[in-house]
DNA sequence: TGCTGTCGATACCGCACAGGTATCACAGGC
DNA sequence: GCCTGTGATACCTGTGCGGTATCGACAGCA
């Protein structure tokens, strides 16, 4: 009489996203009709209105609004139990590592590595990314830790062991005069008029304000420096802008930042707890070491290979 | 292929508590066999075994443990999802506050009127609980906020808001000699010999050690302390110890307890901050006021009271 | 060793409901 | 007016849930 199915939660919430029958029942794989009656049985055992059908298209109730907020969590906490359950019946009793691509290349090496070696550490899985995935991917138990990054990343629900602290360089067009110098400040890269920052998705799937184009993956972003339309901030050690057409300038007044190994807070794993430590041991030593993570900063390429002069790209390069 | 239902989950979580089909069926109020029909399709749709069907019963495998200790909160997120939804729908916008029976009974007074009066603050439904249970309201969504106690209550995942901060009494039986005393120290109410300290679960069910009995309602312990079977600590404001066989003894060194207004960290209901900032607000003016929660303490009985000499009660009255 | 009780698995049956197709009802646009 | 787009309704079919009856395996016991 009152409790809600997974399958009809997941029913909702599409038609909450896409606020279209036909379009949401496409997207669930099945046909309109079922769609319809699915969302007033769920109304009527619930005996709230959580859709307002006006003629010219579909809106939400203030409980649609509830029930939307709520359902993301709830779906996620059920996609993660039977994920975790999945994985912890495998034979194999690897961990799976979700980072974004390119991101603490230098660490994440040592860490495969250090897995691979030590017996009484388990094999590491790794699930490379894009920016901003690994919150999801651990609350739906894709993944059992994430390298991710303060104060930028959604650490909410997670417990964090800080591994290392970093500076931020620009990553610009080689063919910019900004790319000339040694090192920048903050207020030297933003608001450059041709050179707008690009703009990430906030958690929330929506994007700030700005002139920059919306990007959400790091081929994307990549693309766009190497055409000259854009700059962006990422911390010294990513390496998945390494093109020939980029150039990193360290900016020196950009707010570091930490990178972290997380895991979902109610994570009991003593693996998880084991990979922490010793993810935590090799970050302290990597610091001081030899090949110190502050010595990966890629070095600015020297103003002397830059082949053409300076030229604005187009505006927006969308596909 | 690879989705869990609620109802499933729920069959599962049962067989797991009871480890028992004949008993998980009855609880669930269906008949055996389907139950075990349900649990084989899920252990062969994820492709795990979730319990090792021996002949001398029945035992979680590694896998079963793993979705046990999810399923808890999924289930949890899931209900507090229709919750929540069924209550924003409801035309009664009031808002749900969750308390252990008898604490802080002037600020809860002060609350409820300040909501009457103030037009622009909800309605305040009391739901009036045993000790420990108002985490498990918050989380399945049966109740908006809750009073809960800083360090003992479980905590993790709430916001909260802190708004007094008191000393505890003793309650022990008028007969028993330590009543006579105007103030006790921690040392002298632990390892009493004949009124050892009652034993609160801990927040996943078990009991800690100890020679006191195992409690889990207030009129429980109350009725023990009148039988002068034992004693036990409570902030100085709570209501629920005011029999006439109690005596309250302030206990100089215990560890002061704050009472805190809890809600979920998810929760972005106006009303909640609203009732957050009343709350505090009340707690700062009432604490220094006339009516003040200091003053509220229970004046120990004085020793002239006692009816009759101590006699040690029955060890354990166990019903 | 056979009897019995316990407990989970299996067999079989009826019904509820999910999902499909076809169609309707109604608003807007040309 | 007709056409298009959108959600609702009508009707059909198959899956599968839950119920009863029964089996099969083992423990305890005389």
């Amino acid at each position: 009489m009152d409790e809600l199915e997974v399958r009809e939660l997941r029913y909702f919430s599409a038609v909450a996203e896409e606020l279209h029958f036909g379009r949401a029942a496409e997207r669930l794989g099945i046909a309109q009709p079922p769609l319809s009656r699915a969302i007033r049985r769920i109304e009527s055992r619930l005996g709230v209105q959580l859709f307002e059908r006006d003629r010219r298209g579909v809106a939400l109730t203030e409980a649609g609004r509830v029930l939307q907020r709520e359902a993301g969590p709830a779906l996620d906490a059920m996609t993660a139990a039977v994920r975790r359950a999945r994985r912890a019946g495998a034979s194999e009793r690897s961990l799976v590592l979700a980072t974004k691509a390119g991101a603490s290349h230098q660490l994440l090496q040592r860490l495969l590595e250090e897995c691979a070696a030590q017996s009484d550490l388990p094999p590491l899985e790794v699930l490379l990314c894009e920016v901003g995935e690994q919150a999801g991917l651990l609350r739906t138990g894709a993944a059992d830790v994430a390298l991710m990054h303060r104060p930028v990343d959604d650490l909410d629900g997670f417990d964090a062991e800080e591994l290392l602290t970093e500076n931020q360089v620009a990553i610009v067009p080689a063919a910019h005069p900004l790319a000339r110098s040694v090192e920048l400040t903050l207020a030297e890269v933003t608001d450059v008029p041709d050179l707008p920052m690009a703009r990430w998705p906030r958690l929330d799937g929506t994007y700030p304000e700005g002139p920059g184009p919306e990007v959400h993956t790091q081929t994307d972003i990549a693309q766009r420096v190497a055409l000259g339309t854009c700059l962006l901030l990422i911390p010294a050690s990513s390496r998945a802008w390494q093109w020939p057409e980029h150039v990193a300038v360290p900016v020196v007044d950009a707010p570091p930042l930490t990178t972290v190994l997380a895991w979902p807070a109610t994570s009991t794993s003593p693996q998880v707890a084991r990979i922490a430590r010793t993810a935590a041991r090799l970050a302290a030593s990597t610091e001081q070491g030899p090949i110190g993570m502050s010595r990966e900063t890629p070095e600015p390429k020297t103003p002397g290979l830059q082949l053409s002069p300076w030229t604005p790209g187009p505006k927006r390069a969308r596909s």
